[in-house]
DNA sequence: CCAGGGTGTCTACATTGTAGTCTGGTTCGT
DNA sequence: ACGAACCAGACTACAATGTAGACACCCTGG
């Protein structure tokens, strides 16, 4: 494993927004959720540039829906693949590797 | 609080790893414990350049140290200052959030 | 047909990640 | 003392990521 790159912060939670939300993962329901738990706006440019440099890297992947099942509704579905969660894994060993013991200055206001 | 630009990755990596060394942050021992934690090898160029930026933005700091007490050892001793640790808070939490109920896939392999 | 509203694309630029080279000071061999 | 080898830190340059806004396209209502 261990890929030349690691995952950045964003596309980090793009890919946990989208397994939040299962098989729910059309586009606005997961750019509300990232939203919502990240506490931040998220511009559309930002969110499907990063979901299109993901989808390149082959950790996420989307199927066109049915239009017309939803008017106007969002069109693509969202999955991350296996490569996607391991990248996924690694980021948050590598940070937890890094955090263990300094739990006492996580949780403080 | 909320600030504009999160802390990137290796950011957070690098102080956590400042962290982790507590008084004895000298320079090499702190890309050693990244490098360790971290399981990856890190260039003299990326670690300084970092530090640098993280010390534009107020998140870190450093003291010089007196010549002569180590041959030519590290010179510099670094530290964390409060928005540093507030910052590496913030990024935490997020990630947490976005992590919350996804627990199951963090742990296989 | 035109206006309004929504999805996804493209372009452009700021920030962060990363390596390599350069400089200057120090140690060691002779 | 002189040059080779070594080490910390600075500087330069470029790749990857983060982010916004403008743009194009479809669908629905009037």
């Amino acid at each position: 494993m261990s890929p030349k790159s690691f995952l950045g912060e964003f596309e980090q939670m793009v890919l946990l927004a989208v397994l939040q939300r299962g098989d729910d993962a059309f586009a606005l329901e997961v750019r509300q959720e990232l939203e919502e738990r990240a506490g931040r706006s998220v511009s559309r440019g930002a969110f499907y540039t990063t979901l299109d440099r993901l989808e390149q890297k082959g950790l996420v992947l989307w199927t066109e829906e049915e239009a017309g099942l939803r008017r106007t509704g969002p069109l693509r579905r969202f999955e991350v693949t296996p490569e996607g969660i391991t990248a996924l894994r690694e980021s948050r060993r590598a940070l937890e590797t890094l955090w263990r013991g300094l739990d006492v200055l996580a949780g403080e206001g």
